[in-house]
DNA sequence: CACCGGGGTAATGTCGACAGTCGACCGGAG
DNA sequence: CTCCGGTCGACTGTCGACATTACCCCGGTG
């Protein structure tokens, strides 16, 4: 037996995460600062390793630093999700076809399981979670180690965004609920299919058509 | 006049900086420990800012923690750079893209001065900065935040892989320097005559070509 | 009443110090 | 000679403290 999945502990990285998961679940609105005394007091840790977890968030822009030092959640625009979708375009056509070429099994297996959930999901929170997700997992299933750093950055984003648009969103996802599913499937289908080309114009479609929901979006 | 330049000095960005360029000048070669009572001693400062630099510096792949939490320069793989092409060609024929869109004329400047300074560069080293320098330039001309938020993650991989192959890199860049700056003027012209589609494949040719020159690189 | 200056408060940036932990080295036993 | 245990040193993670700085409020003054 293995049995020692000892972890070296860091506090500034569960931190980030605590942070991170409070910041997507609306605990610090957009705009809201975030003083390091304030938060080291609520964790009952001390100043340092709050400000890495911050330092981290920032590099992932899930915080953003003014020009005095403070941290703050950053508010996004429409520019921003025009910016997000822009760089989305960027990289889940690559990560669709580098999976296509791929082939993991392993990666199917989450897919195809998040497909499931998707199909029977309730609320509105819930399919955006799923969706998020299921990108992840084609972006995981290139097996690019950058392309998935990248990808953090991304995601954060995204979570971000979800967060502050909330009712938007609720009300997108039950609008889009079996087109956002059929195509997910399609490209599920296309990676494991090996056809690289064709889960790469999927996935560049899915995305600008996303973009067409949102009034005033500038084709692209 | 506004005549304010202040910044809020912070000194784990000058540390980041200077470690970058130390990395890169290849002071601290692949593989070596970045101790931080070492750094800290060398750079005068205590060990807080150097620790904070670390942390930005690892999360935009310049160094990594090891299990031990010791932060070491990473040595890169001939995988690792079909990795590195990899994301850059998810993110760059974007980024010429849009740029073909924007088509900001001050971005312009820049991009036709570095295809001047790279008519007339002398060393291969010099070569290789301005062959960096004017893909940077492409992705700023994109005016997206985000997109060049990833390329800065890259850019860094870049240079990191620059620093560590530098002998065979000098060598393909006196071989390549015409073909580079044929392909560099035809993006240009491409991108500064708004044809979004040709700039998104020329800029993917590009990097394809680039792949296919090291042997062992499986074809994309 | 409007404007300006000063003290108080709070937050950041930085420092030095301490505990825990891990590897390196050395000495002794088998 | 080899292997094991103990000790030493170094480094990371974390903490509390200090200096500096910017904001806020308040009182005084024109």
């Amino acid at each position: 037996m293995p049995l020692n999945p000892v972890r070296r502990v860091n506090l500034a990285h569960d931190i980030s995460a605590q942070l991170s998961q409070a910041i997507v679940a609306g605990d610090f609105p957009a705009g809201a600062v975030l003083s390091e005394p304030m938060l080291a007091k609520r964790l009952g840790v001390s100043r340092a390793p709050v400000r890495e977890a911050l330092i981290e968030l920032e590099t992932r822009g899930m915080v953003e630093f003014d020009e005095r030092g403070r941290s703050r959640v950053p508010s996004l625009t429409h520019d921003d999700l025009v910016d997000i979708l822009g760089i989305r375009i960027a990289l889940e056509p690559r990560a669709a076809s580098l999976a296509a070429q791929r082939a993991d099994p392993l990666a199917f297996i989450d897919l195809e399981r998040n497909l499931d959930a998707m199909r029977t999901a309730r609320t509105p929170t819930e399919l955006a979670r799923l969706d998020t997700a299921f990108h992840s997992g084609i972006v995981r299933a290139s097996g690019s180690r950058r392309l998935l750093l990248c990808w953090n950055v991304v995601e954060h984003q995204v979570d971000l965004w979800l967060a502050q648009m909330q009712s938007r969103v609720d009300a997108l996802c039950h609008q889009l609920r079996d087109t956002t599913v059929a195509a997910h499937a399609a490209m599920f289908e296309t990676i494991r299919s090996g056809d690289a080309l064709r889960a790469e114009e999927l996935a560049r479609k899915h995305l600008t058509d996303w973009l067409g929901v949102f009034p005033g979006a500038p084709v692209v």
